[in-house]
DNA sequence: GGGTAATAGTTGGTTTTGTAACTAACAAGG
DNA sequence: CCTTGTTAGTTACAAAACCAACTATTACCC
């Protein structure tokens, strides 16, 4: 660690920066999702989907998230042992199933809704409303720039 | 998909924005050091460690960029086996290594420097200066948030 | 000095992810 | 209908991440 006047600030590079905010931010709901439940991070999304569009096929589930089909497929399976997911063949095209959440399913999205709405409220406790605003405008910009 | 009135936005959940958001903006400077020299990204991130500050043990990296010991070592070893880096055991420490990169290795990262350079200038081409200040501020805070 | 704790880094076994190939069902054109 | 192409979802195998235990060395301190 030499070099008195750096060529290049990491820090401040977006990829490397919203990555590490990003990994802050979901390190403590993730101690939630995962100690209380032994959820993984694909399986809260796709949890949350359901809970709050009631029945969703894991098609407009991945397409919603950006999550890989065979992501979803599994974060649907873990869901499904667990009893928190059930799945129904689409009559109308069989290739499909229209998954919605068990009753135990919504009591975990209930419980983990209330606590995603207290820990985005502390995570933004120390911003004005015009910083919030702005932030969140501008990371959706950002997450619809890729195609994303 | 069919309630009408969500009972939470996830789209603006800030844990959830944030991880989009970082998969988007990472996603094709991903493409270039992968494809190009087949780096993973831990290794990119110990490479510009190594770039911007010469010589640092792979505890001083990980310690910089939130990277568990068992990455690093791991990200050292496949820089090692590509010939971008090499390391020296410490005369006054013998536990510590020296890490540092070879020719090959810099001109790596300097190649990848103005990736990303134009990369960042890329991404932020649609904001105003006010805002890119602001989001670099409010996301260096979140990332010290969570003692990342 | 000698024992105990702490630190730097590696290794091994298990989970999870990534990628490609697969099955099953539908669509569209002749 | 029947071939060809497309879509929804699963499976298999390889690559990568995770976590715990390990070695080697240094620090502490009685």
């Amino acid at each position: 660690m030499t070099k008195a006047i750096p060529d290049f600030d990491l820090k401040q590079f977006l990829p490397y920066l919203l990555n590490q905010a990003s990994e802050a931010a979901s390190l403590e709901f993730s101690r939630v999702y995962k100690d209380r439940y032994g959820l993984l991070r694909t399986d809260w999304r796709v949890l949350f989907h359901l809970g709050i569009y009631q029945t969703m096929t894991a098609q407009q589930i991945g397409a919603s998230a950006s999550i890989h089909k065979t992501k979803v497929s599994r974060a649907v399976q873990r869901l499904e042992e667990r009893r928190y997911l059930k799945r129904e063949r689409d009559t109308g095209d069989r290739r499909r199933e229209n998954l919605s959440l068990t009753t135990a399913g919504q009591r975990v999205y209930a419980d983990l809704r209330a606590v995603a709405r207290d820990y985005d409220a502390r995570l933004t406790q120390t911003l004005s409303d015009d910083e919030i605003q702005l932030l969140r405008r501008v990371l959706t910009k950002l997450a619809q720039t890729a195609g994303v």
